[in-house]
Formats: structure tokens, sequence, C-alpha cells
DNA sequence: CATTTATTCAACCTTGGGGTTGAATATTTT
DNA sequence: AAAATATTCAACCCCAAGGTTGAATAAATG
């Protein structure tokens, strides 16, 4: 089998790095400047800027640019193909559809 | 927040790269020898057993000694704590729900 | 026993990635 | 305008990772 999702490759590398794990964690709890996100990381500012560059480029991470600062914030979106990735390899994990059922079951009673 | 998966980033590096998701991918159709992995790689023999170290390490690939040969079988159990880490970004991912109920719907299917 | 086959190990090369520092750019503040 | 702040760019260093080749190990086969 070939590969053929484009963007599996990037994202996975964007996300195999634990800084940037890191960096997509801080972001959920809202958006925030690269100076904020650059802070609580025990690197050089411009360090910091980089790995946040590369999640930019996996759009991961959308900026806007809000005078001289920019406001980054989540971009999930991309994780799509990554789980589409983990779906084919379902049928070769058996806790994975008694995860599933509980997590829909959850979903269900929030919307009843 | 701090990492706590400990088995999370060996799992993402190990599956970062094309050519071991390609291994995985192979040993879906069912367990072959290292050997019959490395054949259809691009690649010399020991670059090949490399990368299947790597999965070996992982967890994602149980070998078993057969004569001079070694059988791999794919393991997808590591992959869950890719699961999990995938999970905390659902809720910034909407289509990500309707992707679980029809894959439930599917599996209910087959058991009724 | 000698030879072939399957696999790993060891040594090496090269590239890319993560890190740094210092200058450059852009914007706000005084 | 000058100075401070936010961010990136460029040049560099270092090391790990992916790749190679050739020898070593181990088991099957003639």
């Amino acid at each position: 089998m070939v590969e053929h999702q484009a963007g599996l490759d990037t994202v996975l590398k964007a996300v195999a790095d634990p800084v940037r794990r890191q960096l997509l964690a801080e972001l959920r709890e809202g958006p925030k400047t690269v100076g904020e996100l650059a802070e609580p990381l025990n690197m050089s500012f411009a360090g910091a800027s980089k790995h946040i560059g590369v999640l930019v480029r996996a759009r991961l991470i959308q900026q806007e640019k809000r005078g001289r600062e920019r406001l980054c914030s989540l971009s999930a979106a991309p994780l799509r193909p990554l789980q589409d990735w983990l779906d084919t390899y379902a049928v070769f994990w058996s806790d994975r559809l008694d995860a599933l059922a509980s997590a829909l079951q959850e979903e269900n009673r929030g919307k009843q």
C-alpha cells in the first residue's frame, strides 16, 4: 500500500516532538502570543519560534497578526488524517471499540 | 501540563517515519518474516532491519524466532496512548464525533 | 563438514533537526 | 525621533537518525 495522505507525514513529524505537543496543549486554554507560548519553555525565544513555525507549517497553529505581536490559536483539523490512519488499525486493537462506545454514549447524554 | 504518557513519545517517533508506517501496513495482511518485510522496500536489508528494530522497541512489532528466520507480527496496543492523546483534542475538531458515530454503527451492524 | 540462507552487528557517512547567539524588521511607547 | 518590545532571520554547532557496506552469528541444507 502506498502512502496517500500527503499531510499525515507532516503532521506526525510535527507532533512527534514533546516540546511541540506542549505548545499545542497550552493552546487548548485559548489563543496565546508567541511570547506567552515561549515563556514557560526552557529555551531561547528564537528556538521556541522555530517550533511554532513547524506547527504553523503543519497548519496545527493559525497565526493572526495583532500589532507587533502574533496571536497563535489551535487548529486541530489537520489531526484528522492521523485519526484516519489510527482507524485503519482499530481492528487490531481490541480495547478500541469499547472506548468508542463510551465516548459516544457520553456525547449522546450531553445532547439529549 | 507535563508529559505523562511515557510510551507516547516513543510510539509517535516510531510512527512518524513513512517507511515504518509502510512496514506496519504490510503486517496488517498477517505475520511476515524480516526478509518478506524488507523485500518491497527500496533499501538494503540491514537498513530495513534497523527500521524493524525501532518498531520492535516501540512494541508495535512482536518477533517470534522460527528457526533461522524471525516472524514479525503487528501489535497495535501501544497505539492506545496515541489515541488517548488525540482524544484530548477531540473537542477542537468538530468532524470527530460524526466519525465515531458511523464507526460505531458499522460495528453494531456486524454484531447484531 | 561445508555452504547457503536469514538476520543482526559494527563502523562509517551524510543529512536534517533542535538548539544557540546576534542581527534585522516591525510596531508600540515615550 | 529615539527607545523599547515582539518576532523572525541567518549563520552556525552538535548530535541523532537514516542510510550504506562488510563482517559476524545462527540455523538449514547439500
